[in-house]
DNA sequence: GGCCGCATGTAATCTGTTACATGATTCT
DNA sequence: AGAATCATGTAACAGATTACATGCGGCC
């Protein structure tokens, strides 16, 4: 009931995403962080975060839970996406990063779980993720184009202008090795 | 008196470059970060926070102030670099930044207050940045060359990569324009 | 006996964000 | 009269980090 109305991080969608899979408790999503590398090599999670953000999904109302009571073991609370968390999941593996900030937390995210749904999403990924890095790419260039070489703010943008290029090289090449007949599964 | 250990973020660091140029009150720091674009295009910095950040800075001993009282005016706060606060602030500005996530705020940051403290200096960052920089790309590279294309850590690492490759790209670059012959000043 | 694994958290602290407070003067 | 400028903040809240709490069972 007590809801909050800020959009959740991407770590956040990242347990959604894990719950997609199939239902599971907290204990075992931390297991699974730890050991398996994969996702954990881009978060890692300390025991107490992870509780507090399950809680937050809970109240949120994009998770819900189960109790599971076991002899001689505690009680697991299994959580497993709403409706509404379904609906939402599936949003955000839609949507391009916003930010060249987020970008490497927040786009390997999207794209280990959009691998899971399929070469679509994936395909849509890549599509609309390049579609804004362009447009990224313009405006920097846009800027870097008013100034003198040499000046902070030159230097300042023809940073960002050369993360953002490497960035589209970045998803190019990894398209190709995702979607070329053959690619692993992540 | 409530000393708080922790290192100080790389704005506040900015706070300490501004006051070594020549000592100041709050509110025209305010004034030049939002006016003369500058530093103002990297940060910007709400009032209220301003303010907390010139607090805590004095509580860690870097700066100290005397009052200012003017007549139908609210008097000033004048803060000035401590012996502990220049010490700390060179030795900020000759540290390479350590990890590549604050790369962009922080050494920009070291790049503007170096560039004032002369040449010298200037070669000095850009020469420790630039080893470190090596480093990052061989113990990226060195995680790559372990995986099999494809697999998403290695498409972890191979971001990574791309970014720090378009970091020292940048610096070659920014090095040459700011220590070639007749460069602009900052 | 002591530590590790299982499974859940709470409490304290720190940092950052947003909004609001004050009160005189000068500009429109 | 109302707004902007000057110059300082406080209060409330959201978020992350760190440390600590609990209690049982199995292993060495």
């Amino acid at each position: 009931m007590s809801q909050s109305r800020r959009t959740p991080l991407s770590i956040e969608w990242s347990l959604l995403g894990f719950l997609a899979e199939q239902p599971m408790h907290g204990y075992e999503i931390g297991q699974r962080l730890s050991q398996a590398a994969r996702l954990g090599l881009v978060w890692r999670l300390k025991q107490s975060r992870l509780y507090a953000l399950l809680t937050r999904l809970e109240e949120r109302g994009y998770i819900d839970y189960t109790m599971e009571f076991q002899d001689s073991r505690p009680p697991r609370k299994v959580y497993a996406l709403t409706p509404e968390g379904e609906v939402a999941l599936d949003a955000w593996l839609h949507a391009p990063v916003e930010h060249g900030r987020d970008f490497r937390l927040e786009f390997l995210a999207k794209l280990y779980f959009a691998q899971k749904e399929g070469e679509a999403t994936l395909r849509d990924l890549f599509e609309t993720q390049r579609g804004l890095c362009q447009q990224w790419l313009a405006q920097q260039q846009e800027a870097l184009d008013a100034l003198e070489p040499g000046a902070f703010e030159w230097l300042v943008y023809r940073f960002r202008l050369g993360q953002v290029q490497a960035i589209v090289e970045w998803l190019d090449v990894s398209e190709a090795a995702l979607l070329e007949p053959g690619a692993p599964a992540l």
